[in-house]
DNA sequence: GTAAGTGCAAAGGTTTTGCATGATC
DNA sequence: GATCATGCAAAACCTTTGCACTTAC
């Protein structure tokens, strides 16, 4: 129920706690996978609670701007949203069955403070994604 | 003029060397950064060459599939690509002027290792990219 | 009652496709 | 002349916005 407390801070900010964002933050409070507006529309029907696809559009872009969600660019032409707070992670893309995993190793860091170093370049935040087999399908 | 080796191969393979497929060869064989469909038309459209929208998209379409070129997630919502045959590399994307930059260095090679010895996850390609402020706009 | 939130419809933008025409070999 | 390639138009798809209605506070 932890989800309640973010509510509960929107609303201090004047912001109204309704039906659709209480469904919409349960959702992604339960995160397992970055999902795009369309899943989020998707799994709320499949627990009979239709929402328009402009109002999660909406709802999401609200999220964004309060810090509860982040982009994840993990399909072309579709972006992905998930929890902010997450620790620091990338995804593990199965290209044959779709799933998605995490991994939490990264070893940019000390590769932006090369390229700082070496390029001028202040890396602010950085994309990293792998596609290929899972476990599962590879077996098959 | 290495490109006409690539029309060439092409040809052989029983495929014709039109106008259009000359230039958006020519223009990817003078790589400096990855470029989307719409920008190939513009820029063929500089050279006073008026290229359809349709026929870029399909003229990239067979150069991904014939393997000269590969897909780049730069921007959301918008696919750039760049040839295949660039030595492995990743861009810096300065959020201010847009400019793209590139570099060489890559430590995925390892964490890739990890991963498939602790999930038994097979990375096949992965995506990495740097954004940030370049140097020329830190110093404005 | 006021302002935030929602649904509906439609606009915007990029990617795709169908079909008839044109060009290459 | 066979078939690959192109232009045009329009479909498809996701994202985004305007507007009127509804709901939370």
């Amino acid at each position: 129920m932890n989800y309640e407390l973010t509510l509960s801070s929107f609303q201090d900010k004047g912001y109204r706690i309704t039906k659709v964002r209480r469904e919409i933050v349960r959702l992604f409070s339960n995160y397992s996978t970055p999902l795009s507006t369309k899943q989020v529309a998707k799994k709320l029907s499949e627990n009979s609670i239709s929402v328009n696809h402009a109002t999660v559009y909406r709802e999401v872009q609200f999220l964004l701007k309060n810090s509860y969600l982040t982009k994840v660019y993990i399909h072309p032409k579709q972006i992905s949203y998930e929890p902010s707070d997450l620790r620091h992670h990338h995804h593990l893309i199965c290209e044959v069955c779709g799933n998605i995993d995490n991994v939490t190793n990264c070893l940019a860091n000390e590769l932006e403070e090369d390229i700082l170093k070496k390029k001028g370049f202040k890396v602010e935040r950085h994309i990293l994604e792998f596609y290929g087999i899972c476990k599962k399908c590879k077996q098959k």
